[in-house]
DNA sequence: AATGAATGAGGATTCATTCAT
DNA sequence: TATGAATGAATCCTCATTCAT
């Protein structure tokens, strides 16, 4: 899809990048309703008009942010799943570089699994696509498991709500982010493997 | 004057209790930043001062609906756990009927998963606390499965988070409460028992 | 003009006095404005709709505390002057007695001095009727003096606001009342140029 | 564009000074508290929510006033002073400066002396210092007298409280605020008792 | 590409006060 | 005498947003 991504951002997005980056880290912090127009001015240094040359709308400027989160743990998560061929080593994979993304490594995807759609009626509607169209790997990577149609559906939002759970308890110092994604994991491994004993 | 000394309304807390299920049903539905005191007035009929008189504060309002909402789904969730003596029997038990509240019986209960704790710095603390209490209870149930301990911490974060999620792709008419419950459980459950073939 | 003084206070005029009493103290303390109704409810163990039942309004509130602190700070000063016969010593005398009252021994003084009358619009009529009707004392002093006509005014305001100014610096621990008060008489009695050269 | 560059109008600072005046005239007539920004708002044709794109809060804005008051009256009083040389006379010239600006010429000044550091907690110790610093003027002014040090204190103390008094009872038409300066500090200049047989 | 200044609606909250009981 | 419950208006302030420059 993108030609070079060497090549990507043209000097001119520098603040719109900055802009985003400042955005993201208050929003997963804060959270959506908590952070202001003029909190985002101020950590950019930017009076908040300024801000609407770049972004139509505060709502506007969330979807941007939550685009570009689900941008790069998708990427992160399909590079990993890349990297095993296994079904259930591609799905470990993709689950630690999912938590590892959501615990330490992006504040956007933070946001994309901190602010709920609904919390934002205007855009809900393309917020709730952008996460599917995320999960969507997951249901693809639960599929190659094998396990009975209806299974495939519960095991991935069982997988899905306890590796974001982590986001609400998880604390640096504790269990990496890898080793709670292995742990959540094998929370459900085994019996998809079931011919133990 | 008194016609059933029994059934002897309790007019003063009438509205308190009006005020605090109107609240709950319009946080659940909205979240707490999306809803305003003006918000809670017009649902109860009372203008927005009129709602100091009976709480001291929004926050405080929130942490009523907190401490009510962790009381009846903990309660539920109690009774439902004593009707069977099987540690998983119990477990289940307590699953469907912690979904059951969540999904369709407790605006009160929606607004304890809904609410982060974070949202609201100035309690966050509190409601941490009555989040807290009420997740001991899985704690203590699933220690009944006589897991291994590493185990069992993460048992329940998943359980928990995989029952959780649901508030957010939860539809009625489709699957109900309870069957969510139990094929969420399900996705712990085989390798617990490890009977599999 | 009181018959009978210890024989005052009526049982049922208890909660009045204790009224008045915390509103003196709540608002020589912190202004008339910074003082609410229900500051004095609490300070008094009443809901501050119980107030009401003795005075009419915030503002009659303030006119009763005014009219007690002109009774107790004038009782005081007539006491005084009237130990002495030298018009000079009757003045100091009174003097004396106004700023202990002022700074140290009377709520009510404190607040007649305070309370501006012109920041209670409804009332100021009164309020300084009252006031004027204390100075009236000093003005008598002054005359027994017998300066010059002219002199005569200048002479009290300015030995007035040079004591009533001490409400702003005072602090128990240095002179004492007494002591300020005597210091500020001296000013107007031994002239500024010593004589000197 | 600019037909006359010198005469400029520094547009940006317009409407600050604007609300400062409104506020200063507003708050020296009706009191700090009895104002409210709807009111201020209103003297300005701006919407109260305007005026904080210049002061952070009410009290800042005060803070403001209290300055812009405190360096007025210090400017018109030093410059009254340095025009004589003899002690008394320059005393004389502060007193009658300070009192003019005080009774009649600045809004900005009679804000200083009417509104009391203590009735504004949140500030009070920058109103205080502010006052202290213009008081200081008279401290100096007062030891070139050179009067015995303990005299010293309570003169300026009398003297301003004297002069300050004026504000609660000057209406113009009476004497002017140049004689009753001059009244004021003849109180402390001439002996009370003197001709007396 | 950004600023300075403002808007207008709405935020939570506090006020003095009322009145049936 | 007092309370419990509420009123209605006003409080200060913050919000996302706009727009001429």
């Amino acid at each position: 899809m993108a030609i070079t991504t060497s090549e990507r951002a043209p000097r001119q997005d520098n603040r719109r990048q900055h802009l985003l980056d400042a955005a993201a880290g208050l929003i997963c912090r804060r959270g959506y309703h908590a952070t202001s127009m003029r909190d985002i001015g101020r950590a950019t240094d930017m009076l908040p008009g300024s801000i609407y040359y770049h972004f139509a709308s505060k709502d506007e400027l969330l979807v941007a942010i939550y685009a570009e989160g689900v941008r790069r743990i998708a990427e992160r998560v399909d590079k990993a799943a890349a990297r095993a061929t296994d079904p259930m080593k591609r799905l470990e994979a993709a689950c630690v570089a999912h938590l590892e993304m959501l615990l330490t490594d992006s504040d956007y995807a933070q946001v994309v699994v901190r602010v709920l759609p609904e919390d934002v009626p205007a855009v809900s509607v393309r917020l709730t696509a952008l996460r599917d169209d995320y999960e969507e790997r997951f249901r693809r990577l639960i599929a190659e498991l094998k396990l009975p149609k209806a299974r495939q559906r519960y095991a991935r939002l069982t997988l899905l709500g306890g590796l974001n759970s982590a986001q609400a308890w998880y604390r640096p110092g504790g269990d990496s982010p890898a080793r709670i994604a292995r742990r959540v994991l094998e929370c459900l491994r085994e019996p998809l493997e079931v011919e133990s004993q």
